[in-house]
RNA sequence: GCUGGUGUAGCACAGUCGGUAGUGCAGCUGAUUCGUAAUCAGCAGGUCAUGUGUUCAAGUCACAUCACCAGCUCCA
């Protein structure tokens, strides 16, 4: 037989030879080889091979290595756990992006004091550098084990692994565990860890279940790679909105009005209302028409768009919602039924479709007391809100006249690097949370499938995270702890317009009812500056910078001059500050260098006398002496152009 | 909502065995006028998150509530 490596290597045997055996002869096995695959499947590197095979020997470089070797950490952790504490349970255990975690069900929590001893006991197993062994059982013998071992959640996964398929246990020293695989050779290949956080987690993700106790962890194959990491991380978390947010005056919050209700500083408010114009002025070019509706309504309406029925309980109630002999009021979680209104305020032709309304509206909705996350979940939000009404043939331009403007607003904030397009579709089997048929869904589905194939969108779908009416292109954002969130969402609803008895009279004088796209062109503002804030770690572009120059005389005999700088600066539309503190020049730069300002100006004798400003610039290289005109030109030329 | 953690001045933190609260920065008032990371002096800031309890005595102990943080679940 002949076994084919993918670095170009050839081995030939008689018999049958384990990767490891064969990798060895054809003289390209090293140290940090970890596993590899056959054919195209992962296996480990004791996998005997039998016939001709294509292999590719995997290290961390490669994700499935990483994935691997992440896995046998989250063994080893398990082995330490039952070491230490033998009457935990085992679950679950799987690789991350970033680590892994082990989910246990344990008497006690584990907490941070248990994590340093779990981690203590790891040192050891890797020390021990035991062999890790495959062993393939029937169900039967599996079961057996796994009862005798008195681990329950191991006993209910085997019995929900379908019958012919392969049952694989995994023993390093006096451990086992049930386990798809593949693992690493032995667990002294895990050079370098770290158990990084211990929480709650539900068993199988359900909320009615138990809670579990889950560890994370980190782990990598040399210490240098560890400790690269973990700077990484500190470094990422410096730029965490909710902690520069609240240092640099953008919000704060306040026990006494409440979770998830920040209020937005001078600076917050100054950057949402520039992306707010922004908005406001780009749709307008696009054909937009502005709605301003009001933020309650009456119970009434909620139960005509099916809010009542799938959403009371994110919804601020204001009276006893069962009460039906009550008027009863709630503020408004979508824009949605309100927006439809200027629709059926008059019969509408075909003629007058599309109809694209958007609205800078605010939205309220409860939000479980754990959801709420300084700027970037809260439960009240202000979002670039729009509903296209349309026939459905217009449907492929409106959709991708949304994309487009999408696109546009993240290009411009600097922000569409970052972000991935999730498909968000229903799920079928739980026909509860959704209104409309299978029929109607598959319909709509299909629809906006064939549409980001034609847009070519680099998709990810994503099951069960439609919107109740209709399916999503979500744009998603990972926040710096690599959490993701939807920042644009443009959703195809074939539904609405029927329960709400919208109709428009077609060109053969017949009443259709129209399609509508649910859309925003930036997301919700706070969540955005949140993001904004994060990715440029508080140094916010010029055009978007709550102040934008600060002028600091020399000293004080410069004030004059500053001043009238100042005021030429704001006469021209540029957001300057005076800075005349009788404090030395120093220290008044570095406390606008913390501030994360753009351009100060500092002026003296040498700038007075010219008429010129030096500038000194937050990025290198845009500093320098100019004649004040020349300075207002640059400045009103890098809004104009939304420099990043 | 669930698991764990946190809460002392605007911010960062001390506060020992339970004995009535400190430091630095920021702020204010003076003085100082200095060319790119911190001028000097003085002053003022706190129902120790809130409430209830234990105690002769609570920042410290107990319970409850609120808020903040991470994760789970949920979601823009």
């Amino acid at each position: 037989m002949k076994i084919r490596f993918s670095s170009g290597e050839e081995f030939l045997s008689e018999a049958p030879v384990s990767v490891y055996d064969a990798a060895s002869a054809a003289g390209i096995m090293h140290r940090d080889v970890l596993a590899a695959e056959v054919n195209g499947v992962p296996t480990e590197l004791s996998t005997v091979l039998s016939e001709d095979s294509e292999v590719k020997l995997l290290t961390f470089e490669d994700e499935e290595g990483k994935r691997i070797f992440r896995h046998t950490a989250a063994h080893i952790m398990a082995q330490a756990v039952k070491r230490l504490y033998p009457s935990t349970k085992q679950t679950i255990g799987p690789a991350t992006d970033n680590g892994f975690f082990q989910d246990f069900d344990s008497e006690v929590p584990i907490t941070n004091e248990i994590m340093r001893n779990i981690e203590a006991e790891m040192k050891k197993i890797v020390k021990e550098n035991l062999r890790i062994e495959r062993i393939v059982m029937s169900r039967e013998e599996a079961l057996e084990i796994f009862k005798k071992l008195d681990e329950p959640y191991k006993v209910e996964r085997i019995n929900e692994i379908p019958d012919g398929e392969c049952i694989s246990l995994y023993r390093q020293g006096e451990y086992i565990d049930l386990c798809a695989g593949p693992h690493l050779f032995s667990t002294g290949a895990v050079k370098a860890f770290a158990l990084t956080q211990c929480t709650g987690a539900y068993y199988k993700g359900d909320q009615n279940n138990k809670m579990l106790q889950r560890v994370y962890g980190i782990a990598f194959p040399s210490k240098e790679q560890l400790n690269a990491y973990q700077e990484e991380q500190r470094e990422a978390l410096k730029r965490d909105h909710n902690k520069i947010g609240r240092e640099l005056g953008y919000f704060t919050t306040v026990d006494e009005i409440g979770q998830g209700l920040p209020i937005l500083m001078p600076k917050g408010a100054r950057v949402i209302q520039l992306l707010q114009r922004f908005v406001e002025d780009e749709e307008q070019k696009r054909g937009y028409l502005l709605t301003k509706t009001p933020l309650i309504a009456k119970r009434d309406l909620y139960k005509i768009s099916g809010h009542w029925d799938h959403y009371l309980d994110g919804m601020f109630v204001i009276g006893d919602p069962h009460d039906e002999s009550k008027e009863c009021f709630a503020l408004r979680p979508m824009t949605c039924p309100f927006q439809y209104q200027v629709f059926l305020n008059k019969k509408r032709s075909y003629r007058e479709l599309p109809m694209r309304l958007a609205e800078t509206s605010t939205l309220f909705r409860n939000e479980d007391s754990g959801e709420m996350h300084g700027l970037i979940r809260v439960r009240q939000f202000t979002i670039s809100e729009g509903h296209i009404i349309l026939r459905p043939e217009q449907l492929a331009e409106e959709f991708k006249g949304c994309l487009d403007l999408a696109r546009y607003m993240l290009r411009t904030i600097g922000l569409e690097e970052n972000c991935t397009y999730r498909f968000s579709k229903w799920d079928p089997s739980r026909t509860d949370k959704y209104e409309g048929t299978p029929e109607q869904w598959e319909e709509a589905q299909n629809a906006m499938e064939k549409l980001l194939i034609e847009n070519k969108v680099d998709y990810k779908v994503g099951i069960d995270e439609a919107a109740f009416y209709g399916p999503k292109l979500d744009i998603q954002i990972k926040n710096v702890f690599g959490k993701e969130d939807t920042l644009i969402t443009l959703q195809i609803d074939m539904l609405l317009a029927k329960k709400f008895g919208m109709e428009y009279t077609d060109s053969d004088n017949t009443m259709k009812t129209p399609y509508i796209i649910h859309r925003t062109s930036m997301g919700c503002y706070e969540r955005t500056l949140a993001l904004l804030l994060e990715k440029y770690a508080g140094a916010l572009p010029v055009w978007l910078a709550p102040t934008q120059v600060a002028v600091i005389p020399v000293v004080g005999e410069f004030a004059g001059y500053a001043s009238k700088v100042t005021d030429a600066l704001k006469a021209a539309g540029i957001r300057a500050e005076l800075d005349d503190r009788n404090e030395k020049l120093g220290y008044r730069i570095r406390e606008w260098q913390l501030d994360k300002v753009p351009y100060m100006l500092v002026v003296g004798a040498d700038e007075q006398s010219a008429g010129t400003v030096t500038a000194r610039a937050r990025t290198e290289g845009d500093g320098g002496v100019f004649k004040l005109e020349d300075f207002i030109s640059k400045i009103t030329e890098e809004v104009k152009t939304k420099k990043h």
